[in-house]
Formats: structure tokens, C-alpha cells, sequence
DNA sequence: TCCATCCGTCTTAGTTCAAT
DNA sequence: ATTGAACTAAGACGGATGGA
């Protein structure tokens, strides 16, 4: 559990979020992009992120792009609704996520909590009061507008299942497997396999694999010296060729114009 | 009856290879 | 390194099966 403050300049960047978290613009404009959802987080708004890779662009205003960051883990998480559950009991059960994102404007409520978490930030107070504060923070956004997809988000962290799911396919997602083996490995049959796949992610397990991939790919093109051959297969392509039909698609534009910086990729699909 | 799992069929996406 | 075409594998979906 801790949290920071970010400053940058204008800037692309693939990011793997290993933990949720939640982060408040205060200049600047933030753009998230996954697989089918692309959110604008603007100043005075926040968003939160589940666990996975996320590809951001970062827009200074006036020269600045600040945010703070404060992060979960998955124990706070649990506890969390284990001790407020009589609270949520009247959330509905949410079966299909469409992504683990939300963003949400910052009420006069978040607000001082955060103008809360600031001070203590400034004074020794123990930490067992800026739990309390991350408490209140995640206790106000799931009374807010989207606090149904944020509950459904939360508890899908604390699913012994899915938490299995997430965790095996953020190991095995570069495998060059099939989608049975990936069955197989996993321990269920292929159809229980993609069941509980798109029930977890909302999207099906090539789709999933396939974005991960390419946001991979990215990665390595804009901070490796890698040829254009090895951060394919490096990514889990099975060929050049087909990496970069696939890049294409997904950026409108080929790996080597990125890499010489003829063109730059926009987020959106 | 409900739920998890499996099966069959049609559609869509991924892979390979040759040409440039 | 890129493109296009042909081929193959995976995905989507509805219905069937079997156990609790």
C-alpha cells in the first residue's frame, strides 16, 4: 500500500499495473487505452486500474502533466470487503467485466479525502490511519455512479478462481501454446477454459493474448535496440510477417516506421 | 431444475509462404 | 521489411448430457 505523485513531460508508454490503483489527475490529460476501451481522464477526475497492461499517452497542459498514484494490494482489497460486507451485500453480482477500467470525477467528498491523505502525508501519523483513509477512498467510490463495476472489479481480485486465472495467464501469456494446451496447463477443459476466461475478462482468450502480445511488442520496439525479427518472436509471434500485419492493425502503422520515429502511434482504435 | 461441461457447426482470425 | 493469398486453427453459439 503506498502512494506517489507523478510528473512527465508529453509522452506514449506501455504499463503494467501488478497492483489495482487509483490515479488522480490534477494538470494534464491522461489517455488509457485496452483492449476495446479507451478512457480520456481529465483534470479533477480520476481512474482506476486492475491488474494488467495498459498503454497511456500523457498530454501536459500548460506545460505540466501531475497525477498522484495510490495503490491496493490484493490483502487490503479482501479485507476490505470482507469488513464492510453487510455494506455491499446490496451490490448485484456483476458477471461480465467488460475492462478494469473505471474513471469518475472527484466529488467534494474524494476530494477531502485526498486533501486528507495529503496532510497525513506531511505528518507522522501511524499508517493504520492512512488505511483508513484508502478505506474511505474506495468506500466513496463504490457508493458513487459506477460503484456496482468497481464492487464486480474488487471482488473478482478476491475470486480464488479467477485470481488463479489472472496469475497463470500473466505467466504463460508469451507461451507459444494452443489454446488447449493452454486448457490443459490451466487444468479444465477448453470450454470451461474460455468460459471462464471471457467471464473474468470479458473478452476471449486469443483476443486477450493477442493484445498483451502486441502491447509487449511495443514495449520492446520503443525501448530496445532488438531487431524487428526478435521482438517478434520475443513477443510470442510466430513469425515477422505476421507480427507486423498484426501491429498494423492494431496502430495503423508498420514496427520499423515507429522504430525510426517516421510515425508515432495513437492509442485509439 | 440448475449448473458445469461437452459437442457440432458456422464464422472469423491467425499462420505460412512467395513475391516484391 | 512488407504485402497478399491460401490454408488452418480458434472463436461464437446453441443444444445435449450428466451430476447434485
Amino acid at each position: 500500500m503506498r502512494s506517489r505523485k507523478i510528473c512527465c513531460e508529453k509522452q506514449d508508454e506501455v504499463f503494467h499495473s501488478g497492483q489495482s490503483q487509483i490515479v488522480v489527475i490534477h494538470n494534464g490529460l491522461l489517455r488509457v487505452k485496452t483492449g476495446d476501451c479507451t478512457l480520456n481522464v481529465v483534470a479533477g477526475c480520476g481512474i482506476y486500474f486492475s491488474q494488467g497492461d495498459y498503454l497511456l499517452e500523457y498530454t501536459p497542459i500548460d506545460g505540466q502533466y501531475r497525477a498522484s498514484v495510490i495503490e491496493f494490494d490484493n490483502e487490503f482489497v479482501s479485507k476490505l470487503l470482507q469488513k464492510h460486507s453487510e455494506l455491499l451485500m446490496s451490490f448485484p453480482k456483476v458477471a461480465n467485466i467488460q475492462s478494469g477500467l473505471f474513471s469518475f470525477t472527484l466529488n467534494i467528498l474524494i476530494k477531502q479525502t485526498l486533501s486528507g491523505m495529503k496532510t497525513l502525508e506531511e505528518q507522522s501519523y501511524p499508517d493504520a490511519i492512512m488505511r483508513l483513509k484508502y478505506e474511505e477512498m474506495l468506500i466513496l467510490l463504490l457508493h458513487g455512479e459506477q460503484g456496482e463495476h468497481l464492487y464486480a472489479l474488487l471482488s473478482q481480485l478476491t475470486n480464488k478462481s479467477s485470481e488463479r486465472l489472472r496469475r497463470f495467464m500473466e505467466r504463460h501469456y508469451l507461451k507459444e501454446w494452443k489454446l488447449t494446451d493452454y486448457a490443459q496447463e490451466f487444468g479444465a477443459s477448453l470450454t470451461t477454459f474460455k468460459e471462464l476466461f471471457n467471464e473474468y475478462y470479458g473478452i476471449s482468450p486469443r483476443a486477450w493474448i493477442s493484445e498483451r502480445r502486441i502491447l509487449h511488442a511495443h514495449k520492446l520496439l520503443l525501448t530496445s535496440k532488438m531487431s524487428i525479427v526478435d521482438v517478434a518472436m520475443e513477443s510470442g509471434f510466430s513469425s515477422q510477417s505476421y507480427f507486423t500485419q498484426s501491429y498494423r492493425r492494431r496502430f495503423g502503422t508498420t514496427p520499423s516506421k515507429v522504430r525510426t520515429g517516421d510515425e508515432q502511434v495513437t492509442i485509439g482504435k
